[in-house]
This record gives structure tokens, C-alpha cells and sequence, in this order.
DNA sequence: GCTAGTTACGGCGTCCGTAAGGATC
DNA sequence: GATCCTTACGGACGCCGTAACTAGC
């Protein structure tokens, strides 16, 4: 159970074959076979079948357990790492893409208008990509956003000894191109839109619409991407319905733009968290807490 | 941050002493100051300051982490030996000192009456070992007790994936000696009885009811074991009070035993969980099953 | 000078790479 | 027969033990 070990495992099930896991990790494709047989015969269980190579049921088991313990493992390292660094002027951060809404990018402004001499570079990523990020050390805070109830917390993956506040909770919309028959009305009810066209994307995923509110929410075009521009032409060209925070809609819509709607009823907000390992005192921390507001 | 270094590393720290580390490890003196050596160059932090041998403050945050991911990865391995493993007719239980209360005795023996090969060890342990040693694998069952409002979980040690899930929860009682100018009462509120003398046991740790009512409950005795009957002989004999769950009491006391107040407020319970790992079809899920009623 | 951790050095085991060997499509 | 994984073998490195060294009490 080595995690070198360990990590030749997961690369090689994600690949489904042995030469391209050796590829990537840098080995030949000899090593990473005695690897597994080395794992196998540590565990006494057959962990892959071969040709094609795929885990058994003891190898997914395995895979549940190896992805967060790897995590951790870089977690721990990071943490340990951090705490005896020397703050520098050099900040990473990490944000989904519909985090860095209006309010939190004029938060991020003043800070660095504050501290002129800062650096910052920011990566968008997905949210456990985000929080893993952090855990890991490869980003000093993270931003991750999502779909909830009031003040409830985002349900984030378990990526370890991380620290997460809510920054920002803001209205949703439902998105919706101008000439739709819903286009007009004040407000709409998620439960009557159960049936429409919908649009299944990263910042809205509908399997999160049918844990709040029931099935139904048919996929009418699956988008992966993260462009929120994108979503919005999507949207106006017609191609379903989706919900996003008011903020990430024009203001006054133009014949060819999305049109939002409030979302009425459930109440559900778009809720942005900010995510953080342990912070010394410097400029992470004054971010931290200028994001914070 | 090879596992094996981290162990030797909070080996080290337990001890405070190379030597003592490496006798419990099997090691020499030597090894264990490479290892530790090893392990502070990979981090490029000196993890431990000698003479005396004392965790630095990263030591002190790595052994933060290094309990927790070592744990994770014996519990990883456990589990997917626990997976593949044939069921066999030999059950091993881990419980707490009062978790195995006379319903859980009874429901445990009605299900070995039902198979009578089954062979089962019971190991009493604190919450945390039990804990620890189903998700370590050394145990196919662990039951851990607590003082909770009705119907809130325990709130145990983060070890791993552990299935948690409670068993009973009985009416709690103030224990006091028989001669107590309280024992008459019909109920007591805990709240009346901050300011009296209290046994500090690992049965009802006072840090518990502080959490639970506030500041207060002076030590009067401080117990560092886990039988009740000395506990109980404690009380009778006047050292203090102490929380216990009504059935560890004897029904009717004798002049020379403890008295049993029921607890009036705030509403608490004794309550006790069944912990375990996955549970393949066999004599352990049969056995969770019948302890769950 | 005694206790306890560190450093030097040598042997053994581990791990990887090269290359030949099978198995499957 | 081509692809892909396995096995055989040799070299390099890592890790541990013995033993000499050194720092505090």
C-alpha cells in the first residue's frame, strides 16, 4: 500500500492500460506492471483484469479509497509546508467560473489596491479541482460556487482539512431566450419548469436541480465547458433553459441576449464559498478576509 | 512523506526518544534517526528538536495530519480485504465500556442463539480505539456510547469511511451516594448541579456536559479507567457525581450503593452506535442487523 | 564519563530498465 | 502478426545495521 504504488494504480485504471499510465508517470511500461503485480501480491487480490485492463471489484474498491487518500497524503504535505513558508507577495488563487462574480472581483480590487505590490494569478477550474487545488497547496484560496437553500453550505467533496466560509449568496435567474413564452413574467416557479427544455452544464448541473426539487429536467443539449458567455448565446439561440446568478446575465438584455427571471419558488440562491488551508498572518490572510468582506 | 517515515516520526514523538521508538518499532537507534532525518530533509524543515526530542511547530502540525492519514490507510487496506474476504464464522467486536448495555447483551445473545458456531471476541476500548480498529479492520463491529439530545448522533473522531448507526438510547441518571441530600429527588436539572463535586471518568467526561450546559463541574475525583462498578463504589462512597445511563445502576439499591436521579433537563440520553466498514452478506451483517433491532 | 543522537560505511534488498517471452485480438 | 502485458536479468540506488563519533548532562 505504498502510494507510489498506490498512485500507478489510479493512473493505470484511469488510462485502462498499463503503457500509457507508464507513459505519464515518466516509467516503462515493465515497471508499472511490476508495480501492480507488486500491490496485487501485497494485497493478495487480483486488482485489474487484463485485456482489457479493468479494475475488479476489490481494484474499485481500492479506487474509492486511493483518489482522497492521495489527496490527503499532499494535503498533509502542503499544510505542513505552508505553515513554515515565509508569506510572499505572490498569491494563487483558484475559482470556479461563476465565482468570481461582480461583487467578489471589486472585493479582490480594493485588496490589491491595498497591497500594490501583490501578484496575483488566478486559475479557473472546476470545484473539486478547486478545492483540491487548495488542499494540495497549489492554490492559497480557492472559490467555489453552487446551487443551495439560504445559508446552507455547498455540499463539496471530502478533499480534507480545509476551511470553507460562505462570501456571497446572490438571486438566481432562470435563464431563458427573449421570445420564450416565460420570458414576461416577474418570477417562475422551478417546480413548473420541470418538464422544459433544459441545459445540462458544469454551472448548473440538472442532477443538482432534481436533488432539490424531484426527477424531471430533461437534458435538451449537454454543454461541457465552462464559458459562461457560451451558456448565455446558448440560452438566447433557444437551445433550453438553464439557472444562473443574476450577476452572470446582462443587466438590460438586448433582443438577441438571454432574458433572466427570478426564480421565485424554491428559494434557492447561488452561493459562493471561499475555501482556505491555514492561513498565517500576510497577504493570504488579508485576502481572506478582504473576500470575506 | 512516506508512510513508513510518518510512522516512525510520530512514533518518535510519542515517545520523546529515538531509542524508544526504535525498540518499539524493531529498528536500531540509527534507522530511526535516518528515517527521521530522511523525512526532515524531504520537507526541507526540521521537524523535531533533540534533547530534549520534542515536536517543532511543523512536527506539531504534521502529527496532526499523520494520525489521521495513517489511520485512512490501514482502513483502505482494510476495507478492501474486508471485501474480498470469505465471511467466516469468527465475528470480532470492539465496544466501550458502557455501550454494551443489558438490551445490547440480550439482542447479542439472541442472534448467537440463532447460529450457534458463530465464534465472537468482544475487546472493550475507548470510543476512539473502537472506532479505529473497525476502520483498521481488527474489529467487524464496533458499538461506541455517548451523552447526546435525544437523537443526535455521537459525534465521533473522523476515521475514515465508517458506517455509523444508532442502536438504543436509554434515560440518563445523576449518580450520587445514597446519603446525598439530593437522592430523594424525583429528577434532577444538570443545570442545578454545575457547582457540585463531580468524578471526572472516561465514562461522562466533564468536558462533555461543559459542552453541553456550559462552564462548571468541578473535578472532584479524577478517574483514569473504565470500570463501572468502581465508578459506581466511587459514587457510593462520596467522591462525587457522575452521569450515567439508568440501566448501569443496580434497579434497587442496597444502603451501601449508588442512588440513580433521573435526569430532568436538559433532555439528554445515553446513546449508542454500531459502527462498521462495508458489510458483505454474512454473520457480521446478520449480526449489525439483529443489534439494530 | 554516561546517555543519546549522528555520521560513516558496507551489505543486502528493492526497484527500475532492457530485452526476451506469451497471450490475445 | 501486431499489440500489450509479463517475466528474466542486471545494475543502481536506498535502506538498515554495525560501529565509530559527538554533543549535552
Amino acid at each position: 500500500m505504498d502510494p507510489h504504488l498506490l498512485t500507478t494504480f489510479v493512473t493505470v485504471a484511469r488510462h485502462g492500460s498499463f503503457s500509457a499510465a507508464a507513459a505519464e508517470l515518466g516509467y516503462t511500461q515493465s515497471a508499472v506492471s511490476q508495480q501492480i503485480a507488486a500491490l496485487e501480491a501485497d494485497l493478495g487480490l487480483a486488482l485489474l483484469g487484463r485485456r482489457p485492463v479493468k479494475p475488479t471489484a476489490a481494484g474499485r474498491r481500492l479506487l474509492e479509497h486511493a483518489g482522497p487518500l492521495l489527496l490527503r497524503l499532499r494535503a498533509a504535505r502542503a499544510d505542513v509546508l505552508r505553515a513554515a513558508a515565509v508569506p510572499g507577495h505572490r498569491l494563487r488563487l483558484a475559482a470556479t467560473p461563476l465565482a468570481l462574480n461582480p461583487v467578489l472581483a471589486m472585493r479582490l480590487a480594493r485588496a490589491r489596491a491595498a497591497q500594490p505590490r501583490l501578484e496575483v494569478t488566478l486559475h479557473t477550474r472546476g470545484a473539486q479541482e478547486v478545492a483540491a487545488m487548495v488542499a494540495g497547496g497549489e492554490a492559497d484560496l480557492g472559490l467555489a460556487d453552487g446551487i443551495v437553500a439560504p445559508s446552507d453550505p455547498l455540499r463539496l467533496p471530502d478533499t480534507g482539512p480545509i476551511t470553507t466560509v460562505g462570501v456571497t449568496e446572490e438571486e438566481l435567474v432562470v435563464a431563458l431566450e427573449a421570445g420564450h413564452p416565460l420570458a414576461g413574467r416577474a418570477s417562475l416557479r422551478l417546480a413548473d419548469l420541470v418538464d422544459a427544455r433544459w441545459l445540462q452544464t458544469p454551472l448548473c448541473p440538472l442532477t443538482r436541480l432534481r436533488d432539490l426539487v424531484g426527477e424531471g429536467f430533461p437534458v435538451a443539449l449537454d454543454y461541457r465547458g465552462d464559458d459562461v458567455r457560451t451558456v448565455a448565446n446558448l440560452v438566447a439561440a433557444g437551445h433550453g433553459l438553464t439557472l444562473l446568478p443574476a450577476s452572470a446575465l446582462p443587466p438590460t438584455p438586448t433582443a438577441m441576449a438571454a432574458r433572466g427571471v427570478p426564480l421565485g419558488a424554491p428559494r434557492l440562491v447561488h452561493r459562493v464559498e471561499l475555501l482556505h488551508g491555514a492561513l498565517p498572518p500576510g497577504p493570504a490572510a488579508d485576502l481572506a478576509h478582504a473576500l470575506s468582506g
